[in-house]
DNA sequence: TGACAATATCAGCCTAGGCAACTATTATCC
DNA sequence: GGATAATAGTTGCCTAGGCTGATATTGTCA
């Protein structure tokens, strides 16, 4: 049944995990420099990482820092230290839940909902740039392609025999 | 001219740099899964970026380790470091180039070539497996727009507005 | 030729993610 | 209710990439 690619022409080094991983390094890059550049968010030293966990925080309230390693398959551990670095430079709070003393709920401060649009903005001229000369229905089917490869995540591996 | 994301309806988490950034993270992990998991490679922990520069080198030789650097944006310090444990685990060998002295001409050993095939078939049926359901003209259109965006990385930045 | 720039590689330092072990808290099941 | 499992978060240790500066070599150009 309709294997893409075949054991002849296969080359790694072409194939749409290794583009894949190129447009991905390409666009943290570019965000990195836009945000550096920034006058306003220069200042805060942001990655492309800490804008992810924030644009998390600015859609949905009342998330917990698992619910962020979920949505983004990150390191519970290393996650705690990114939101040592972003209550360091005060765009985020902490606040342990009431109802379930586990759970550490997360929310943006004030400075962090008044820089988030400028983020956002910064990141939308980034994924622009690259979308350039793309049709609307192209990039749709992008995304469409690229979640479809995400729901074949979830299905069981079938290992190869060794 | 037709920008693909508006401000009023980006979602940065939900765009197509984000679906990327997540089926990559999913595809290495898969393939390092397999990796440790064959019979033959397992002594080898073999990473995912270890078998790109492997598979760079197995499909040209006489390459220098700049070459690598620049085909897949790689630090030239850490590719250093990553020759070094390849060296170490006999898969690769370094020998300075008589023409020009600076350069390092990478090859692989024998046991390399010949561990190559099946570290490429396990990369071959993680690649098709998160493609599973995908007619070929889906997956070359794929790659297609995948190699757009990677064109429009060439283009000098117009930096927006701060 | 000789000064200077460019390139390739390497080594040291810093940062940050992955993993394992630990604590605190809550859920499950007898 | 109480033992046990599961979950959330944290911390320490290890690994590995990014950046900077150093060295060796080659290219450029007056």
């Amino acid at each position: 049944m309709g294997d893409i690619y075949d054991s002849t022409s296969y080359q790694p080094r072409k194939s749409i995990g290794a583009l894949l991983s190129r447009v991905r390094v390409a666009m943290l890059a570019a965000l990195d420099e836009e945000l550096a550049a920034d006058r306003r968010l220069a200042a805060l030293e942001l990655s492309a990482a800490q804008f992810s966990v924030i644009a998390s925080l600015a859609g949905e309230e009342r998330k917990s820092a698992s619910d962020l390693c979920k949505g983004i398959s990150y390191d519970a551990g290393a996650m705690t230290r990114m939101l040592d670095r972003l209550e360091g430079k005060g765009l985020i709070r902490r606040n342990r839940s009431p109802d379930d003393r586990r759970l550490v709920h997360l929310e943006l401060t004030d400075e962090g909902r008044a820089l988030y649009p400028r983020m956002r903005e910064l990141s939308l001229g980034v994924a622009n740039r690259f979308l350039r000369g793309f049709t609307k229905a192209e990039a749709r089917q992008l995304e469409s392609l690229l979640a479809r490869m995400l729901e074949n995540t979830q299905e069981p591996a079938v290992r190869a025999s060794a």
